[in-house]
DNA sequence: CCCTGCTATATCGTGGCGATATATCGCATT
DNA sequence: AATGCGATATATCGCCACGATATAGCAGGG
């Protein structure tokens, strides 16, 4: 069964928390800068994550601010977390993850953000992972253009005409920054 | 407060019954081939939604085929549903908005391939809106990267950069679709 | 000096996703 | 002829995450 509680957004919150101890608030806008584009963000998320992750023991609270806040003293007492060393283990637990979840659109974009806390090896995997999924999804697309080309719509066709192309984009993107890891690999083992 | 429920599902399965009656398997199949590469849709919404449609009397379903499912006689025959006269109504009425939610995302792709179905004015301004949209998104990055020039990290400036290079290509891609409307308009009014 | 907007916390309703269940049909494989 | 897999087809259930909403102090511009 495993959580199904998206590892994305525990990788998110966890990962930003790397650099340092932030408050609910700031972590938020941080995580939007880096995966703001693709994903969203909301307190309704992101207040109940940061509490199971508390109680699983992977985040300390700022107990004083914590209790403030409590008390109904001030709505604006800043309660920072931090990672615990538990939190910082279990980091680099998902962060050496590499499974077909990993190149989805989402999981993805929160991967690539964390590259330089990422080993290179596990780097190499994600990009080829994504790499050969968005290859799968352009079959699909060209099978669905080339079946259909004259039974569908002309804005249908446009709209995935598009699609295809913005695939593309991204794949040729994708040969790149393989290219560069590779190299980069070689270098480390000369 | 209003439907919260989001339109743009509604939208999808009367746009795509315009066609004629089809079952929730074949319109489910129908549908993602419309905006697949987009958006996602699920038996867990297409049935309920098909349900509540068929309340609201925007639908109306093969009573024989239905009986035959309830009394779990054959749990392969086909439901068919098809649009009533309000229904066609409500697909008219809401193909003619276009409002600020009209050029998200989703709600957009949906729109967009329902433009065969979709008035020209209404086209036009769905396009415009949607370029807007997507300049303001531009705007953001820009400052972002303007901005966290040396702050931030080799990797989410590189996920940016990238997603920068993507929008500014639907920009493009939208400046043609605007340049083709209002061409198709003027022909219209000589 | 007010009032708009930003900082900051938190919860609530619920829509829609993914998983699961069930069962039939067609086609290939042995 | 039996077996078995994958596609067809319906439907529900748990529950996560979103968007809305509430509260309230603080800063700054007009």
């Amino acid at each position: 069964m495993a959580t199904r509680k998206s590892q994305t957004l525990e990788l998110a919150i966890l990962g930003t928390l790397k650099e340092g101890e932030l408050h609910g608030y700031e972590l938020r806008k941080r995580t939007l800068a880096l995966i703001g584009q693709v994903r969203s963000l909301s307190y309704g998320s992101l207040y109940p994550a940061l509490r199971e992750l508390t109680e699983r023991g992977y985040l300390e609270v700022d107990e004083r601010a914590a209790l403030g806040v409590r008390r109904g003293a001030n709505p604006r007492a800043r309660i920072s977390y931090s990672l615990t060393a538990a939190g910082k283990e279990h980091l680099n637990t998902l962060l050496a993850e590499s499974g077909p979840k990993e190149w989805e659109d989402d999981s993805f974009a929160v991967r690539f953000a964390l590259f330089s806390q990422t080993d290179l090896r596990v780097r190499v995997r994600i990009l080829e992972g994504r790499h050969t999924r968005l290859v799968e999804r352009l079959e699909t697309i060209r099978d669905s253009l080339s079946r259909g080309r004259e039974r569908m719509d002309t804005w249908t066709l446009e709209l995935q005409r598009h699609g295809e192309e913005a695939v593309e984009r991204e794949v040729r993107w994708l040969n790149e920054l393989i290219d560069n890891a590779r190299n980069e690999e070689k270098e480390m083992n000369k």
